[in-house]
DNA sequence: ATTTATAGTGTTTAAAAGACACTTATAAAG
DNA sequence: CTTTATAAGTGTCTTTTAAACACTATAAAT
């Protein structure tokens, strides 16, 4: 008996209890592209394979939608697992479907990008030995269709922090209004006037200055921000505030 | 012997030609917004379900990802099969995955949206009886989560359309400033002021304004335009060019 | 010739974006 | 203690873009 045929005995019995018959199924992978902003660099977590196809190589780190989650909780168990963090801003992208884009089997991958402060969390929860934070700049070629994907994380992280506060899940709670330049030109890729930058900032009234100062980055120091959350949410729903840079 | 023990069998055997063992497949859903604007109203292709589940409900057209093709390539086909309609533009829009989603079966989809000249396209070709035009405003409850996907839907065409020429895909080749006009006020559920518009409009310098005139529309005549594709692509490569209502 | 309905047309004001350079606070060095 | 070095902090003017606003023109129908 052949695997094919016992295929079809499983797969007819089975269909009785189903209202889509004979309709092809697919893996789901679930891959995702994780920012991290250190000082004054984007960067994203790759991991060099350990496995087939393509071991070796630098990759995206991913996984396999289960049968009993969505694919958020997906996307949010692949970053739990490989990275120990949980409680991170991760946003679905898109979903890549070239029927050949994975040599090992016929795979569709829906795409999530996470933004993480890489200093304030510790990174001794990295599963994995071959996890590294590489520049943005310097990344090295990935496999299969990854290289797209990051592409387009950044084309959705560039416009999407322009329009909504998500930048900050990039930074530490606690920021200098230089930090905040400084990602923010990580992010457009281009520098930005320091007066007008500030003015903008404080034009939209959703940070708070504390009375502490970083004192690591001058001789005079630079006081630090936080966003205040509830204020801008209570700006949105009461005013229809729009955040934009 | 059980459907479960035949289905392992078949599984073991097959996994030794594939890398990713043991992960759960599922069924690939391709669901489609269809956009179409009439005169004066925006309106979207739905149908009333003549198959279980949810059988006489309304419902977005949809589809399964077949194995040899891409989710691009299914959402056309998708769209082919049902509409007879082809060179449509059409653009992924999001992937849905509650675990009950559809109470069928476990399936995931992927919505996709297109824009449609009602007026251009006869519709001899739509190859379903059940399927009808219905504004945006009047739009029944939908079957699932299809109510969210069109929500999403709207958002990223007010989105879209604000930056990127694809309103056009709505319009007949040649149109008048009025139409287009009401199109925008369609899509951006408000009104707009007249002059304004059609200055902002003559200062993207994309249209065309043709000798001809649409009599149906007044006494006077309303002057036809069309969009110049080639101009636009061209200051978009030249000068980085955005077009930006 | 008059009516009627919609097309077509500019200017002024307000708001936002962009360009631009000097002073200040503090720690470290001497 | 004085000097020095470093990045922080701060405002104004100009240009561009967005928004408010109302009358005249045209052609068909009567």
């Amino acid at each position: 008996m052949k695997v094919s045929d016992n295929l079809e005995v499983a797969k007819n019995a089975n269909l009785q209890l189903n209202y889509y018959q004979k309709e092809d199924q697919v893996l789901l992978a679930v891959d995702c592209i994780i920012f991290g902003f250190d000082k004054k660099d984007l960067k994203i977590l790759l991991i060099k394979r350990n496995f087939e196809p393509e071991k070796g190589k630098w990759s995206l780190i991913g996984g396999f939608l289960k049968k009993n989650e969505n694919l958020d909780q997906a996307a949010v168990r692949v970053l739990k697992t490989l990275t120990g963090l949980s409680d991170i801003y991760m946003e679905q992208l898109y979903t890549y479907s070239k029927v050949d884009r994975d040599p090992g089997q016929r795979t569709i991958s829906v795409c999530y990008y996470a933004l993480i402060d890489v200093d304030a969390h510790n990174f001794d929860g990295i599963q994995i030995d071959s996890a590294s934070w590489i520049e943005l700049k310097n990344a090295p070629e990935l496999i299969f269709d990854h290289d797209e994907m990051v592409q387009k994380a950044i084309a959705r992280l560039r416009r999407k922090a322009m329009t909504n506060p998500i930048g900050f899940e990039l930074l530490p709670e606690k920021f200098t209004m230089r930090q905040l330049q400084n990602l923010y030109e990580s992010i457009l890729d281009k520098k930005l006037d320091k007066r007008n930058f500030i003015n903008k900032i404080n034009s939209l009234d959703v940070l708070v200055k504390l009375d502490e100062k970083d004192m690591t980055v001058s001789r005079k120091g630079a006081y630090l921000y936080i966003f205040d959350k509830e204020k801008y949410e209570k700006k949105v729903e009461e005013d229809g505030f729009n955040f934009k840079i």
